[in-house]
DNA sequence: ACCAAACTAGACCGTACAGTCCATTTTACA
DNA sequence: TGTAAAATGGACTGTACGGTCTAGTTTGGT
């Protein structure tokens, strides 16, 4: 949220805010303008007047939300040596898409797929799509340097990705009471890691 | 749908049929009782006498859809050689994850998980716990005969389930227009399961 | 042929919600 | 300080929907 230099802008903000939370936490349907206004402690007129309408608003509060979710800086520049720079990446790649701003997110764009088909493709660029190229770069930089056999780096990326998310996510995205430990989820992230590893290891 | 025996039962099912394609197809909260009656070809007062009111007939609608999605027969009694095996599971688990019923499924149980977690749970556990337990069994098998050396089988299973799923899967999740080709798909699962097969193969 | 259960059509109720209108007040700025 | 833009709040409209009610009709078993 940049600096908000005129009142107006400040209004702006907090419907801003205020919709970004409630679409996330209750979905496209049942979260009423009536409601975002009473939270941003503003007049529907004035959401209306900064919004030309709810699905505007929509679009607008989870793109905001998009960009801040950035997966930005998960892989350190210069690269060390393979697995525990992996299992590093993993574990924080983890951790981000299991946040619970991360899932809700992810929860309101699949769901509104079919209605909102742009939004939900913004979600994909920003987030899949932009982590999975940027761990190709790095695994290709692996091969090169002959550390991994690596014929086809993005399906590898999407192969290690895949493998991350694992059954938790899967739970999360269930909303399953029960989770798995963190004993347990740290060991198959080693797991996950080893494997990738092993099976793409140089054989020099 | 079992055999019809009275005009009551043909009704009850016609609704049933007629709720889950539109659950299924545009959610709970697009699908009104209205429509679900006039598709179904019965009066909005049968509906309601033969399921209680709009919850309960989403929950028995999506059951019922999850039944017959049953993920059955994908493994062979008789496990074969690893690789030909582990591929040909590939293709039909995919196959099916990607079928248009799943996925509509999979969006509407995962959409509804924060206000109908019994139902979400109901998938999750008739869906990807029973392939994990199905598919763990079979990869104990290969390590018992030692041609896999696979020290937690039921981690190894959502390993190479989570793979198969790949970027194919979320591209569907998301509604994203363009797929991969069939050449792709086929491509990235061969290379998932050699990486599967040489990460837990035995070093003997 | 009779009766009870099931079904029908459609009116009806209450509520929730998107979006508009308007008369009044507050804010920003020259 | 004056004025135009922005904000307020609350009333209002229209619509959609879940669910009920009713009065009359069809069905199925005896």
């Amino acid at each position: 949220m940049s600096k908000p230099r005129t009142k107006s802008e400040l209004k702006r903000n907090q419907i801003l805010d205020a919709a970004t939370v409630q679409f996330t936490q209750h979905g496209y349907a049942a979260t009423s303008m009536d409601l975002i206004a009473k939270l941003a402690g503003v007049s529907k007129q004035t959401v209306y007047s900064h919004f030309g309408n709810k699905d505007e608003l929509f679009i607008t509060a989870i793109s905001y939300k998009c960009e801040l979710l950035g997966v930005g800086e998960l892989l350190p520049e210069n690269l060390g040596p393979v697995e525990p720079t992996l299992t590093l990446f993993a574990q924080g790649f983890f951790t981000m898409i299991t946040s619970a701003d991360s899932m809700a997110v992810h929860r309101t764009c699949a769901a509104e797929s079919l209605a909102h088909p742009h939004l939900s493709r913004l979600f994909f660029e920003a987030g899949p799509l932009f982590v999975i190229d940027k761990l190709a770069n790095c695994l290709a930089e692996y091969h090169r340097r002959g550390e991994l056999d690596i014929e086809d780096c993005r399906q590898a990326a999407i192969q290690f990705l895949a493998m991350i998310k694992g059954e938790q996510w899967t739970r999360l995205e269930f909303n399953i009471e029960e989770s798995l430990s963190e004993q347990e989820i740290k060991h198959y992230l080693q797991s996950s890691v080893r494997l990738f590893v092993r099976g793409y290891q140089s054989l020099s």
